[in-house]
DNA sequence: TTTGTTGCAAAACGTTTGCAGCCTC
DNA sequence: GAGGCTGCAAACGTTTTGCAACAAA
């Protein structure tokens, strides 16, 4: 894994995209790239939306597209958790994608771990080209845990 | 893992779960886990429902209400892989819950590794209990690469 | 000048919900 | 008999789309 980019580095790769694949580099699709850049964790349309229109007239549609485009160019990576609304994680460098969830209170936790990041990285498929990956783990967080146990309790 | 399982075994488990939580065991809950049953693959609630409802009458909120349950007990899991919509897939004995998704066509293929397996479940954490997971790997299947090699060569 | 991109609003989509009647317990 | 469950349809919230105006190339 790379080590964390500078805002420049991230810059310089969405133009690099952008040119490749002729698409125009418009002041909006940089305006949100520098927001996603300066956001910590992970963060949805909507979110993005509300905190960036506080200063910078953008459409939503607007935001979707350039999500759409930020994943194209690998710098931002999607989830689909809730079932309602996807979220959005950067992808600049040293970045965790295992995640812990539960599934209770729906909670999102990252972690890492060598052992598995190893094993998954090291796999190779004769017909398929792998770039990057994303690992769930379901389960009860401790006190969703403790809560549930309690109401069991309760009922007997 | 388990070895795949009878249709009467997955009967059971599913009305033990209805008893232990007090739901009622309806019907259309046995329908739909029959037809579920006897289906190849993932599916969709729209799916499943188009399906049934050639020669059972049920409703899509029954339907979905049936596929929660089914979640809750541990007999299905859900995949919010496409954004559109979910994809449910049996958990009934030997299943694989490793994916590889082609970012340009969508293709989703399974796969199994034993070292992958093995690093994830013998993970422990202690705030956390988990109780099953899901890998993707994303990327491009031989299809897409060779295609997507094709369009950038023509634009030179 | 060309045409990809934008903002806006309306539409689309899968999923959830409210409610009256039904049927399990 | 009580109340959880059903079907139906309408509502919901996120995402997509159509279109005229705009601006990057």
């Amino acid at each position: 894994m790379k080590a964390n980019q500078s805002y420049e580095q991230v810059r310089g790769l969405f133009t690099q995209y952008l040119k490749e694949n002729q698409h125009r580099k418009t002041p909006e699709r940089y305006a949100i790239l520098e927001h996603i850049y300066n956001y910590v964790g992970h963060f949805n349309a909507e979110l993005l939306y509300n905190s960036m229109t506080e200063n910078y007239r953008v459409s939503l549609a607007t935001v979707y597209n350039t999500l759409d485009l930020m994943m194209a160019a690998n710098l931002i990576v999607k989830h689909q958790l809730g079932g309602q609304f996807a979220q959005y994680e950067k992808n600049f460098g040293s970045n965790i994608h295992n995640h812990l969830i539960c599934s209770n209170c729906g909670k999102v936790k990252e972690f890492s771990d060598k052992q598995i990041r190893t094993s998954i990285q090291t796999k190779t498929f004769s017909l398929f080209e792998v770039s990057h990956y994303s690992l769930y783990l379901f389960g009860l967080c401790s006190k969703c845990k403790e809560l549930l146990h309690n109401e069991n309790a309760k009922s007997l």
